[in-house]
DNA sequence: CCTTGACGTAACAGAGTTGGTTACAACGAA
DNA sequence: TTCGTTGTAACCAACTCTGTTACGTCAAGG
């Protein structure tokens, strides 16, 4: 297993926003809905959505007759976006102790892993902001 | 936690043969002295050190006064070779379950992600693949 | 031939993550 | 006031990850 799923399931969830909420004068869609086209859990999808929500993508409504809307068009979601919102761990760690500072190896190779490891960071970071939801909904469609 | 430090463990070793083989007259290196260096278990070290030899990047010798040595020149193992060698997991996981086949967002939605995952693993492979143990070694030591 | 030191690997443990689940308080529209 | 939904805590089983112990295997060198 090791990587997880979640900027999976956020980009599914936004990309059914994205299809059905033009077809609904004004009503919202529930984690239920959502979690049945993922086949999953609606807490794990209410999960998400909260860190999507908290990112600015999508906003909710409580009460009766509530639910989730994107908070933004779908052209304007990239998926750098999603995954900034979904997920904080880096792509590769650093040592899990720090490395034995006595040896010149040990002492000077976190910077020179820390600057490469943020150069594959970005180079994804690039690659996932040149696709958006509206992107993805469009070639999931045809 | 999340993501693993086994390319740092990786990059740490094959650095520290690179630094120090020069200078041993043929004589290898143990894991004892890498574990030292990187401050793990022995045991921690000959895991990664056995995948490198899967992968054909160093050699282990057996037998008293045994050990390890790079199999090819510093400057001909890439990160992204070091990667492939103790990661095979993927960046990014697809759905946890098959996602609801009756829904045209859940059937048409993972060969998109799946291009789209792997466009952002070719990104990271090329950022990694332009970094080689000879380079590391030259920017660890000053 | 036998000692010795290192590899190779299985087994286990503790800590953490992940996805799923139940439960329930908070909320607001009708 | 009712009712459906969000928000969130709590728990679970399965898994990963790093570290550790233990021990068999191997070959160099006396």
């Amino acid at each position: 297993m090791s990587s997880n799923s979640r900027l999976t399931v956020a980009v599914h969830v936004l990309t059914w926003m994205a299809l059905v909420e033009p077809g609904r004068d004004g009503g919202a869609i529930t984690s239920d809905e959502l979690a049945n086209s993922v086949n999953t859990n609606p807490v794990v999808v209410r999960r998400i959505l909260g860190q999507l929500r908290e990112a600015g993508l999508v906003a909710a409504q409580r009460g009766q007759g509530a639910g989730w809307r994107l908070a933004r068009a779908p052209g304007a979601i990239d998926l750098a976006a999603v995954r900034a919102a979904v997920e904080s761990d880096p792509l590769f760690s650093l040592h899990a102790a720090t490395p034995n500072q006595a040896c010149p190896v040990g002492r000077g190779i976190q910077p020179v892993l820390r600057q490469t490891y943020s150069r594959a960071e970005s180079a994804v970071r690039d690659e996932l902001a040149g696709i958006s939801i509206a992107d993805v909904l469009r070639e999931t469609m045809g």
